[in-house]
RNA sequence: GGUCCCGUCGUCUAACGGUUAGGACACCAGGUUUUCAUCCUGGCAACAGGGGUUCGAUUCCCCUCGGGAUCACCA
């Protein structure tokens, strides 16, 4: 009985899509999946002046990256195609064309400026600007020229929103807005309800800022004959400090820098999806099947969440962690250092297997992984600045070290025999581990931290490490 | 200013009248024979305020305060 699940994602093509409305997007793929329904994607491009070269290539390959396919789009067409609504100008001239008929819209005989003076009164009589006020007696016949306007019809409204619940609103929000402005394009006010209602979309996901809209828009979809889909406004996703919506300029990156930077895309599906979503249980991080499965719109908060790198890390570097070494060198070979290019395969997947528990995000490979592809010159100031090491005399370091070399010249370099002699070695020099372990870990890495010890040298190899230590040695 | 929405640790959140207000991130301390990280253990840390309703309020109602959104020929 009920219609299949219909959810779209509608943006505007005019810039760059952060965090926070690939959420919306990510909420409505994840209810579309959930329900076997469709997700569609269509492109709200009726404002000519704002749009951004660009932009609806960016915004493609950000669902796509992030692996929120959907099933009708401008690229890909569809049983209601286009998707994109500057060429459905047709559809929506026959819609208003229904309003004009029923007496539900007219001809706005006034001027911006004169429109602006009414608001300018209103504001200076500190009373709230209703263009109602001044509609017209009798409009003449609208000729595209001019605005179209809707002529509404106040009267108060009580509706429920998915996510917010039961909302109250008197007649003084309705308004009669423009239907279809004088360079021929509807506004979005107009055609997202005309569009949502051809493509048969079910359930409205988009931003808290529409929710002052939506009794006009009930309005209209009364004076249209229609039924209102579900709607279901997010809060924003604020930037640090809470003081205003995610934006490029507080630092929000948008999505396809996260994946550029390494960040796997099962894991921000979770880490956003858990803005301001949760089970109800005390599970933090969500497989893309479960988050499919355990999605519910009322689990959705009401209130604005603030965007935390830190704790997208965490998710992050935990994902990293469940991926087998196969698939994480696959998938972060790319991220190598350039140095790594002339070493074997087998060499660099070990690498990166060592890297795998302290990664976060695949950009940090190179820092990481470094000193496994290039001898780093030596630097004084890894000993001179360690806390044991500083205080060891020189020259027992000399000896120390001079001692390891013998030792570990004669191993066989797997990863037991290397921690079996440095062991030896260890309890013969009567050192602390503090010590000899930081001694030798410095002079083969020449890196502030490092792997553990002997997995490292057993990666490095018998040749390299030897080279390094006796370079080392020289610089005493 | 009008209208609407929101208000639990620094952050993301759980709680659907009765809990020592729970978990996670971050941070701090300790442990896992070196560092960083992982992992484990412990710690710090919140119901915005005031009135009601009730035997009992974080939870329900009202007010205040605070935050956000919106009042376009932008979406």
């Amino acid at each position: 009985m009920n219609k299949p699940v219909r959810t779209r994602f509608a943006p505007s093509p005019t810039g760059l899509l952060h965090v926070g409305g690939i959420r919306t997007a990510l909420f409505a793929w994840l209810y579309a999946r959930q329900n076997n329904g469709q997700f569609i994607l269509r492109f709200e491009d009726t404002d000519k002046a704002r749009e951004k070269d660009g932009a609806r290539e960016h915004l493609i390959q950000s669902l796509r990256s992030l692996g929120l396919q959907y099933d009708e789009g401008p690229d890909i067409g569809g049983p209601h195609a286009p998707y994109i609504q500057s060429e459905r100008l047709e559809i929506y001239k026959q819609w208003a064309q229904r309003l004009i008929d029923s007496g539900r819209a007219y001809a706005d005989p006034y001027s911006p400026e004169e429109v602006q003076a009414f608001r300018d009164q209103a504001r200076a009589e500190k009373k709230p600007f209703l263009y109602r006020n001044h509609r017209p007696e009798n409009p003449k016949a609208w000729d595209g020229s001019t605005p179209l306007r809707f002529k509404s019809d106040p009267k108060a409204y009580t509706w429920n929103d998915a996510v917010i619940g039961d909302v109250s609103t008197g007649p003084e929000v309705i308004d009669d807005f423009i239907l279809i402005k004088s360079d021929g394009y509807p506004t979005y006010n107009f055609c997202h309800i005309v569009d949502d209602a051809e493509m048969e979309i079910t359930h409205i996901f988009r931003g808290q800022e529409f929710i002052a809209s939506v009794p006009n828009y009930l309005n209209l979809y009364e004076a249209l004959g229609l039924q209102p889909p579900v709607m279901a406004h997010m809060p924003h996703i604020m930037a640090e400090g809470g003081k205003r919506k995610l934006s490029k300029r507080d630092g929000a990156k948008d999505v396809l820098d996260y994946i550029r930077e390494g960040y796997l895309p099962e894991a921000l599906r979770s880490f956003i999806a858990t803005l301001g979503w949760n089970d109800g249980t005390e599970q933090e991080v969500f497989t893309t099947d479960e988050l499919i499965a355990k999605f519910s719109l009322n689990r959705i908060g009401k209130s604005g969440a603030l965007f935390d790198e830190r704790r997208l890390n965490w998710v992050n570097g935990s994902f990293i962690r469940e991926l087998s070494l196969d698939e994480l060198y696959e998938r972060s070979k790319s991220y190598l250092p350039k140095s790594a290019a002339s070493f074997d395969e087998a060499y660099k997947k070990q690498v990166v297997g060592l890297a795998q528990e302290r990664l976060k995000y695949f950009a940090e490979l190179p820092e990481l992984t470094d000193f496994f592809f290039e001898d780093l010159p030596v630097n004084p100031e890894l000993m001179s600045g360690h806390k044991q090491l500083k205080k060891t005399e020189p020259q027992e370091l000399k000896q120390l070290l001079e001692s390891a070399l013998e030792t570990i010249s004669e191993s066989s370099f797997t990863v037991d025999d290397l921690t079996t002699r440095l062991n030896q070695l260890l309890e013969a020099s009567g050192q602390k581990p503090a010590v000899l372990f930081s001694l030798i870990r410095i002079a083969t890495t020449q890196a502030p931290n490092s792997p553990g010890l002997a997995d490292t040298l057993a990666v490095l190899g018998r040749e390299t490490t030897l080279r390094r230590i006796k370079s080392q040695l020289a610089s005493f």
